[in-house]
DNA sequence: GGCACGGTTCGGGCTGGGCCGAACCGTTCC
DNA sequence: GGAACGGTTCGGCCCAGCCCGAACCGTGCC
């Protein structure tokens, strides 16, 4: 069987797909989580589970008698996300429950390991207009960037790393890019340890706390709505 | 279904997995021509390409009683190469006729509208160590690369499209990376267009001519073995 | 020790879908 | 017109694989 034809299987199912959707979110879950999550019975979680482990497209490490997944890796997050967005279809909210979290993830939320949402596209925004990050032809860190990343943020760029410095993401709620990459994550590592922002419940929406909305503007002149 | 399980469920079978990988060369197929390719009777393979066209990664046009089909955009052609590169397994070939192609494809060949092989490889180390392109965090068209695409290769690139000017693809046989996007596809069309290199056989696979090696050499100073 | 709980394994039911052959349709060529 | 050919449609076979319930195992708590 082709290595294509493989990696896609895993994909194809609309459980594991929806294991992989949640896990987008960066975080690790545990199985019972996912299975619940995804509405099907904890020994359906877990042969699938071992699947998409076995496949690669997740790590796990147990704990107790919990197993916790997440994604193995960027490349895994950004394979994910490229099949989820090439057949662009905005997600309906079916019920008054599923509205509001629609409404809180379509106001801020992680993406993997970076910030999307109205905050993520106005973040990326941002961090253009003020000349950090140059839109020719895909995104590129300026000079002045790379300053800013390691004054302001604290960001040191490992050499030798393949994963780009800086890179865009279509956003399924704003249709517009927002900034993955080692940029993306290293701006929301710092927004969440410095408590910029929190997570609220337990999917991928966050919320901009009220020193979040000062430190936005102060840094990056950026009015969180 | 969730979109993200309907995309991955085209390419999670064999016979269109085949089907798309025999198409990232970039040509238009007959669907007699991918039947037989990939050993499937041709009603089997009507099917099967109707529904790529239907899911949106392949396009078709009839001419008289032939159907043709293609990849539906470079989108499509990256979301492929993304799924086929991820568990990386080198091909080994299984007889004679096999390995020659194989071998065939290893020296030169194209991938969707670049070029690929020792030979694309080749080209993208030349072009950074000329400084054409800058191999900072991921791939970026220099100003003096940009003055080259003009006059060189004679290429303006559109305002206002999404396609980035370069990006990088991984090449399966050289596990490096070889040039693709805008100038990739322009570097390819040039080539072939000026008889620079000559598809061989009725796969991927090209033979850079007498005048290719000149013109490769005095354009690039890359020396074709 | 006993119990609750998270997770796993196994057997079995069911369905989706991949494939083929046969019949059919339109184009092209003689 | 007739034959050859590329492609499509339809009916039917068959298997992969998705899911569940039941039984089981190890951990952690009382």
């Amino acid at each position: 069987m082709s290595p294509l034809a493989e990696t896609a299987g895993l994909l194809a199912d609309p459980t594991r797909a929806a294991f992989c959707q949640a896990l987008l979110d960066g975080r690790a879950w545990t199985a019972g989580e996912l299975a619940r999550h995804a509405d099907v019975r904890p020994s359906t979680a877990s042969e699938q589970l071992s699947r998409l482990v076995k496949g690669g497209l997740l790590a796990e490490e147990r704990q107790g008698r919990h197993r916790y997944v997440r994604l193995a890796g960027p490349e895994a997050a950004a394979l994910i996300e490229a099949l989820a967005s090439y057949a662009p279809g905005v997600p309906r909210p079916r019920n008054l429950r599923q509205s509001v979290r629609l409404g809180a993830e379509a106001r801020a939320r992680t993406c993997y390991d970076h910030l999307a949402g109205r905050l993520g596209v106005a973040l990326a925004d941002a961090v253009i207009t003020r000349g950090l990050v140059a839109d020719d032809c895909g995104l590129a860190v300026t000079p002045a960037g790379r300053a800013w990343l390691t004054e302001a943020l604290g960001y040191q760029h490992p050499a030798g790393t393949r994963r780009p410095l800086v890179r865009s993401c279509l956003d399924w709620t704003e249709r517009r890019p927002h900034l993955a990459g080692a940029l993306g994550a290293a701006l929301c590592a710092t927004a969440l340890e410095r408590q910029w922002v929190r997570r609220v419940g337990s999917g991928r929406a966050v919320k901009v706390t009220p020193e979040g909305g000062e430190a936005f503007r102060e840094l990056l002149g950026v009015e969180v709505g």
